[in-house]
DNA sequence: TGTACATCAGTGAACGCGCGTTCACTGATGTAC
DNA sequence: TGTACATCAGTGAACGCGCGTTCACTGATGTAC
């Protein structure tokens, strides 16, 4: 499981660990994340992450950095794939928010979650988080172009859109949305049906649901 | 501060405890939340709420069925007073939801965050959980009737909406929505701002914002 | 009204646990000459 | 190429902490007679 250091220094243990905090928990959640619990999983002192981060908020800063830099990769990608289709762009940015937090539910919402107390001190997850939301402005400014979105400020608009999909996630995570609405339509088509409450979305074809 | 009890039994133990959690919530937030804390504010030995609690996950299950339970009268209220205005209801029943989370911040994230994991052993919390949603649904029946919401299944519509307002609560809580858009308004304007993207609603008076 | 007794709610000591953080240390690495 | 030395990353023991939970106990209460 865990192969043995070759040498005294790990060279590049910062990056292991962030990895390692990741990886704990996507498989024994947030209670389970620690100085110790990362260092151990390394295989390293537990004293050794010091060396790296200050406290246990910068390991946690630098995790929830990584989850936003995810998020921002993944929709500029999906942007470019649909550079002519705003109203797809739309939808994919928002599935792909929507896969990040089911497909790892537990670094989505450490990332999402203003576990990051003190910005100032963090300026590499302010600069991703703000590039993230511009991005966002731009699908929705592209949107309302196409009357696809409402007209209005374009970044008020886009807080709307990132709060419906925030919001879907959190319940679905939260286990509150209702078993009978639930049980009616998997996750991508119930996306879908609420953005079209505020969008005007065409109708997917019920197999183009993508994975 | 902390009145000395008369006797020996306290009476009503269990409420005490519940709303010291709360308040306990309130005042240090969600990290400083454990039996041993709740039992020392109510002025009882440590091991006293086990005589009401089974464990630390029972009183968290009671602290966000009261939470639920507020939620539920507030909206039940002021659905009552605008009895014949939807519209209205709906706005109103939208800024109660956003009040509690911001007037009361963690006591709100308990209620809502899914703590309660084996939701089959605290049957008062799935019951009001109900009634509250089954109360946004009616809410949004009558706005379909009156075309201020769009068509389909009002469950799924409903689910839109406490989306949209859960995401917009749980953004600003988080501190995710940038100080520009922040900056500009006050919180109830962007709430009917952003519920305005997805209902048909009467702009309101500026002077008319509620406490 | 008085007494015996069962029941119940709260006590306080003790358990083992994992945590964040500090500290003097040591092994490995790289650089100057 | 070889040696001295500064630098740096990781070690392991130790600290104090608050936590959930258990347990034998005891003081208060209420009921039966």
């Amino acid at each position: 499981m865990k192969r043995k250091r070759r040498s005294y220094h790990h060279g590049d243990l910062k990056n292991a660990l962030i990895a390692a905090g990741i990886d704990i928990l996507a498989k024994e959640g947030a209670g389970a994340l620690s100085l110790r619990s990362v260092a151990q999983k390394v295989g390293v002192s537990h004293a050794a992450p010091y060396a790296h981060f200050a406290d246990k908020q910068a390991l946690i800063a630098a995790i929830s950095t990584e989850g936003y830099e995810r998020l921002y990769e993944a929709i500029r990608a999906v942007a470019a794939v649909h550079q002519r289709d705003p109203a797809r762009q739309l939808v994919e940015a928002a599935w792909v928010y929507v896969k990040f937090a089911l497909d790892d539910p537990e670094h989505f919402k450490v990332t999402l979650s203003g576990v990051v107390e003190r910005e100032k001190d963090y300026p590499a997850f302010v600069e991703v988080s703000k590039k993230s939301f511009a991005q966002v402005v731009e699908i929705v400014q592209a949107c309302q172009k196409k009357a696809v979105l409402p007209k209005g400020a374009p970044d008020l608009v886009a807080v709307g859109v990132w709060s419906l999909m925030h919001g879907l996630v959190s319940l679905l995570l939260e286990n509150q949305i209702p078993r009978s609405v639930l049980d009616r339509m998997p996750v991508r088509t119930m996306l879908v049906a609420t953005l079209g409450q505020m969008a005007r979305l065409d109708p997917e074809p019920p197999c183009a649901t993508p994975s």
